[in-house]
RNA sequence: UGUCCGAUGGUGUAACUGGCAACACGCCUGAUUUUGAUUCAGGAAAGUCCAGGUUCGAGCCCUGGUCGGACAACCA
């Protein structure tokens, strides 16, 4: 018996609502904007709506919300798209506000015909000042008290293409004097002058957020309308029009934006980064959006796994971005296919060994999934072990490889350190050692037992792959709350690039769909900028390494 | 000076709707280990923003504060 799951605010709603038999049935919708790329606060939202209509058995819409032609574009509908099918979702309809906009428009004659909007003259200046602010009422525009027929004209008239850009606009008659802001006649309708990319220049007017969005859930029979908490004081607009337009009554409700430490999750500010250079582009493996996650080696079952832990509340919180970390190991080290690659080469020659033998030895692909098969791995006299894996004079609890110290090496055999060669500066340029012949991986009768285990690989056939190795993209880890602007946080050694790393030779095979954990030194994955002969791999993550939390104790 | 949200270990989310605060990450110990990974066992860590009140009993209810956030784009 296993205990339930509690529910989250939004579950309670919902089984609520369906056990009151106020729905039947729940439909929610994904609402993105096209003008930028999905990043993890999405994907959070993504996780909620599908998720909700998934274990409620609903469905879930795909809307875009495009009814800024200025600033939206279809290569960010392919993107999201793809991002949403990625994470695994899969959305009933593919629709876009803007195939409501006839409908809006005859909403808003509606509204217009009730006295209850009316076309404005004012600048923008002058509505800003006409507002008030949250404070202070405000006051009326002088052109508030047109006619019906007259608001009916003018506003065919904006349609039409009479008039210029911010010439007139279309407000709603609400209450001056308001508390809440956007009740201070809200703007329905601005004149644009701009191609969309759907509707190309069949308009020249375009609905707001607050005109579109609600209405298209209503077209749309959503029951269930998420969104973060920014919209709240919006909500009594959303009811307003509802019920002044008489049209199905659609809920909003408010769950807490996702933040991450070390980085910002703001379409504005990735924007920023991506046009100002700071990254390669969105899917610069560094950013928090889908497609850079994604390029970085993260599946989609990792990030799905983040969003359900993090728990959906009303509350702000900052996320610690090591837990994204913890479920993208816990993934990949069930999946990951392991592999061994030197970063920092120091050649090790084995004196007793054949000069010119080749053994090939067989090491497991995962140790663990047991169907996961194994791979060849040659070896020889001369081999590569990591620079760190040596110290001339080691400290008692350093199981690596000092003079007269023994280790394993990985799938093959104990080598014990004999002496070790300097050069000018001081540095080790080689190690001398002899193995063990009948400690060979599997059929070890040696007796001997080591502690330490090296990853190695055959000097003579290695071969050689960039690596690139990613930290947080920010120095700060609460950016809220940091000093300036969040462009002087940014960590330039975000990305370091180590061109030339030595790996087994089965690398060469590497897929793109493939995960890989280069053993002792993390999850990679190949980078779409590989070309035939040179290979290219992100650093998704690294292993967690108590190691180097006990050095740094010291 | 307004209105609206929110407040539980370091972080995030719970608490059968009033019954002596749980889970996860992180942290610390130890065991196992041919990855100092994984796995396993154990531990520290909040008395629930504050002050009153109701009650046999309050993180949950009431009152008043405090703190944090949102709201004044022809953005969404």
């Amino acid at each position: 018996m296993i205990e339930e799951k509690s529910l989250n605010f939004l579950e309670e709603i919902v089984e609520n609502d369906l056990s009151s038999g106020k729905h039947k049935s729940i439909v929610t919708r994904f609402p993105p904007e096209p003008n930028g790329y999905l990043h993890m606060g999405h994907a959070k939202s993504i996780c909620l709506n599908f998720g909700l209509a998934l274990k409620y058995g609903g469905y879930t819409n795909l809307r875009f919300d495009d009814t800024n032609p200025i600033t939206e574009d279809t290569e960010y509908v392919e993107s999201i798209k793809n991002d949403v099918k990625w994470l695994g979702f899969q959305w009933k309809n593919e629709l876009y506000a803007s195939d409501y906009f006839n409908q809006l428009y005859e909403f808003a004659v509606k509204l217009i015909k009730k006295d209850l909007a009316y076309v404005d003259d004012s600048t923008s200046e002058e509505i800003a000042e006409q507002k008030g602010t949250p404070t202070q009422p405000g006051k009326n525009s002088p052109f508030r008290s047109r006619t019906v027929d007259e608001n009916v004209k003018l506003f065919e008239e904006m349609k039409a293409g009479k008039y210029k850009d911010g010439e007139k606009v279309l407000r709603a008659k609400i209450d001056m004097g308001h508390q809440n802001m956007h009740m201070r006649d809200p703007i329905l309708y601005r004149i644009k002058h701009a191609h969309h990319h759907r509707t190309g220049d069949k308009w020249c007017i375009y609905p707001m957020y607050d005109f579109a969005h609600g209405q298209s859930d209503a077209i749309e029979k959503i029951t269930h309308s998420i969104c973060t908490l920014e919209f709240i004081p919006h909500r009594e607009l959303y009811e307003w029009f509802i019920e002044k337009l008489e049209i199905y009554p659609s809920r909003q409700y408010e769950f807490a934006r996702l933040n991450m430490t070390y980085t910002v999750m703001s379409k504005r500010k990735l924007l920023q980064l991506v046009n100002e250079n700071h990254v390669s582009g969105w899917d610069d493996p560094r950013m928090p959006t889908i497609s850079a996650v994604r390029r970085r080696g993260y599946t989609p079952e990792s990030i799905r796994e983040f969003c359900d832990k993090i728990g959906v509340a009303k509350r702000e919180n900052l996320i610690d971005v090591g837990l994204l970390e913890f479920c993208v190991r816990e993934h990949l080290n069930k999946i990951a296919l392991r592999r061994m690659a030197v970063f920092d080469p120091l050649k090790i020659v084995i004196t007793n060994y054949p000069e010119g033998k080749t053994e090939i030895l067989s090491g497991e692909n995962n140790p663990e999934d047991e169907n996961s098969g194994s791979r060849e791995i040659p070896f020889s006299r001369e081999l590569y072990i990591e620079q760190e894996d040596f110290m001339e004079v080691a400290p008692k609890k350093f199981f690596r490889l000092a003079p007269g110290q023994m280790v394993r090496l990985k799938y093959a055999y104990i080598i014990r350190c004999d002496s070790f060669v300097k050069d000018a500066n001081g540095g080790i340029t080689e190690l001398h050692c002899t193995y063990i012949p009948e400690s060979r991986s599997g059929s070890d009768t040696s007796g001997i037992s080591v502690k330490g285990t090296l990853h190695w690989v055959s000097a003579q056939h290695a071969v050689t792959i960039e690596t690139r190795l990613y930290d947080r993209l920010f120095k700060a880890e609460d950016l809220s709350q940091a000093e300036g602007d969040f462009k002087e946080h940014i960590n330039p050694d975000s990305l370091l690039v180590v061109p030339k790393v030595y790996a087994e030779p089965e690398l060469l095979k590497a897929k793109g769909e493939e995960r890989y954990q280069f053993l002792r030194k993390g999850y990679f994955c190949l980078d779409p900028d590989s070309k035939d002969g040179k290979l290219v791999f992100n650093r998704t993550v690294t292993l967690k390494d108590m190691w180097a939390k006990e050095v740094k104790k010291g």
